[in-house]
DNA sequence: AGGTATGATTCTGC
DNA sequence: GCAGAATCATACCT
């Protein structure tokens, strides 16, 4: 009662009626024969009431008329404030809530990871790190290290497009309703603090989904990540190859196993394996073949025997290059005879000597 | 299935 | 940062 007071008051405000005009039967009359304003407000309001039962165009005609009502802009004002006062009020409590702590968690892993913020460096300090902590050296340039960094950027490059087209239907669809309302406007009291109020609730429900696009991508970054690690945990035996040149290097540096970083590379190259591989390959056999002299030592003969025929190979090639029947060439055929005759008996004595002679 | 071999990881000391 | 030592986890063999 009191707001309708106020809104006719305010109407007879500006359409020249004062509020103790409005409950004085003379000064109406004397209004009404003035421009009859408080006819035309109950006017506007019937015609507002009945719009909904018109047909669509009558109702459109009808809009445009009240639209262009000289009492339309206090009339609506007017609305709007008794709007705002009953509906409104009670919702303005939720506003401006806090950021959401579960959206900051994953905002930060997901610039962490490398994923969001910028392009580079994150990702690749997120695959340098991963490839650390799996042991290996992150500038191996190892199969698995790349294919992290691929994958990797896989999904940035689906998160970035995905997040990109939120943006972009939550400002469509912000766009959509602010001209709906703004439409709406004309014939409803809709004020700009409540199209406001919209446009942030759509903002938020829009950021929900976003939270749930972000969840997703740090799962699977999680999943890539433990993936990745389990592949490198993964152990696979190194080819027959592989571990005949690694054990050949290491029965004849036996005085001393430690490769130097080139000769790591090297081996890494011929192996087809990394060079953190070969270190990890030196180092357990070192270990192990110190704790067990004893079992490794028949290994440590047949390569010692190897080596020796290699050499004898080397130098009978050598010799037969300037003649065909060189003393050499025997001496590699002899030496090759006796270790297939006397390997069970004099095999220890025999290699002590091929070992001294390499 | 159980034992052994072996590549990888982790911890510690230098 | 590297090496040794212990340990883990898996491949391979019997």
């Amino acid at each position: 009662m009191d707001d309708q007071t106020r809104m006719l008051a305010s109407m007879g405000g500006l359409g020249g009626l004062s509020q103790a005009d409005v409950g004085d039967p003379d000064s109406v009359r004397k209004q009404q024969s003035l421009g009859q304003p408080q006819q035309d407000i109950g006017d506007i309001l019937q015609q507002i009431m009945a719009i909904t039962d018109e047909s669509l165009d009558e109702a459109q005609a009808r809009k445009h008329a009240l639209n262009c009502h000289r009492m339309k802009p206090a009339l609506f004002s007017v609305l709007c404030e008794i709007k705002e006062k009953t509906v409104l009020s009670i919702r303005g409590v939720q506003e401006e809530d806090p950021p959401d702590p579960q959206i900051m968690r994953l905002d930060n892993m997901l610039l962490a990871e490398g994923v969001s913020g910028p392009e580079k460096g994150g990702g690749s300090a997120a695959a340098a790190a991963a490839a650390a902590a799996a042991g290996g050296s992150p500038n191996d340039g190892s199969i698995e290290h790349s294919d992290y960094r691929a994958k990797l950027a896989q999904i940035r490059q689906i998160y970035h497009s995905e997040l990109e087209k939120y943006e972009q239907a939550c400002s469509e669809f912000t766009n959509h309703v602010m001209n709906l309302l703004r439409e709406q406007s004309r014939t409803r009291p809709i004020s700009p603090k409540e199209i406001e109020r919209m446009v942030a609730i759509i903002h938020r429900k829009f950021s929900s989904i976003q939270m749930q696009l972000k969840q997703s991508t740090c799962e699977a970054v999680m999943i890539l990540r433990s993936r990745f690690l389990d592949a490198r945990r993964k152990r696979r035996n190194f080819n027959k190859q592989a571990t005949e040149v690694l054990n050949e290097y290491f029965y004849s540096h036996l005085s001393n196993p430690y490769p130097s970083e080139e000769a790591k590379e090297e081996l890494a190259k011929k192996c087809g394996i990394t060079v953190s591989q070969v270190s990890n390959w030196f180092g357990n056999k070192r270990i192990r073949y110190k704790k067990n002299i004893g079992k490794f030592q028949e290994e440590a003969n047949l390569y010692a025997v190897k080596t020796a025929v290699d050499a004898a190979n080397v130098s009978a090639q050598a010799s037969q290059a300037n003649s065909p029947a060189t003393p050499n060439s025997d001496n590699a055929c002899l030496l090759v005879f006796a270790l297939c005759t006397c390997w069970e008996q004099d095999l220890g004595v025999f290699l002590g000597c091929a070992i001294k002679s390499t």
